[in-house]
DNA sequence: GCTCACAGCCATACGCCGTATGGTAGCGTC
DNA sequence: GACGCTACCATACGGCGTATGGCTGTGAGC
């Protein structure tokens, strides 16, 4: 099989992309190369390419991957507005575990634009509880998203100080923000 | 001067940044070289470092530029809510303007982060029409913005089909589950 | 009118990058 | 022993940002 002769063990898929991740997580997208990615893994830069069909891909499938790792919380029938805070949570913590990846993904979101995902089955199931008439569930939960992942970015960048409390405060202040805007849709 | 044999005119840095902006628009930012922008302007790629120290800095130039043409509505005395509405509305136009520029400006804020800016004001005061208490101006005033940014980046980049209608839909979606959920505050 | 500093421009080169092309070493199968 | 296949690698191409150092024409000072 012709293994490496710089290493024992050949390969694999998962070996290269989470190298890839750790460097992406230290240095951001940018930082990283198929150049310093292969020399991370002992190996010739073109050897990835028997594995990966390009930079590209590798970063398409990484995002895929830690997309699926999101620990979104079930329906333990606490009222919405609890399970709405537990969803953003959740959301958030997903995307402070990877911060550089999270911003590219944000920023690219032709990258991965599956609808099936379980998220946006949660939010539907939510916002039906907080009673968004079904026309307007698809709006609602794009503009909900989109408010979430704007307020994630900015805290994400540390563009606000990394004070935990004053993150904290931050979230309540923005969780309070949509639970009041949707409840007049319940006062109905 | 040594005018460059190629061209007529000296170059000048208004004529640089402007191009560059115009190649950001078509391509990206990622789409911008100095070797492209060089060849665009007839003149030698190193030409441009004696008007710019580094492309970063031609980067920062060019936010800068476009960040200070942001038309903020003037205090007309109509209702907090419709100030709202406008201002956000002008931030959208904004951004629509040049929206690769405006994903990567987003994407990093530590480029500007100048909180001086006339935006930020305008949002405090509507802010404070609106009843949010002084100590709670500043969070209040972090999370609408990270709402709106969320809102415009998620549109700017057509995630979103290009609908117009189905947009403005969006939009007022956003805007009232804003105003509703600072409706709490002036209830008071 | 002469000198000289300097602004504006350019040629060359270095070290990065992604990856196309075309190998080569060792394995399993017949 | 021939063959194909998988995994790996050497070399090379065209792109990138920019450091270094040189050239040239202009205008100020005398």
């Amino acid at each position: 099989m012709a293994v490496s002769a710089r290493r024992g063990t050949p390969l694999t898929l998962e070996e290269i992309s989470s190298t890839a991740l750790r460097l992406i997580d230290e240095g951001g997208v940018e930082g990283l190369s198929m150049r310093k990615l292969a020399a991370e893994l002992n190996v010739n830069p073109m050897s990835l390419y028997h594995h990966v069909a390009s930079k590209d891909a590798l970063i398409r499938l990484i995002c895929a991957t830690i997309q699926q790792r999101v620990r979104i919380p079930p329906d333990d029938g606490t009222p919405w507005q609890d399970q709405l805070r537990a969803l953003a949570v959740a959301y958030y913590r997903h995307a402070r575990s990877h911060p550089a990846m999270w911003t590219h993904l944000h920023a690219h979101p032709e990258i991965i634009e599956d609808r099936t995902l379980v998220i946006w089955a949660t939010l539907y199931r939510i916002l039906r509880q907080a009673g968004v008439p079904e026309p307007e569930l698809r709006r609602t939960s794009d503009v909900l998203h989109a408010f979430v992942t704007g307020l994630i970015t900015t805290e994400v960048q540390g563009h606000v100080p990394d004070d935990p409390d004053e993150t904290a405060r931050t979230f309540d202040t923005a969780v309070h923000l949509m639970i009041n805007g949707l409840a007049s849709y319940s006062a109905r």
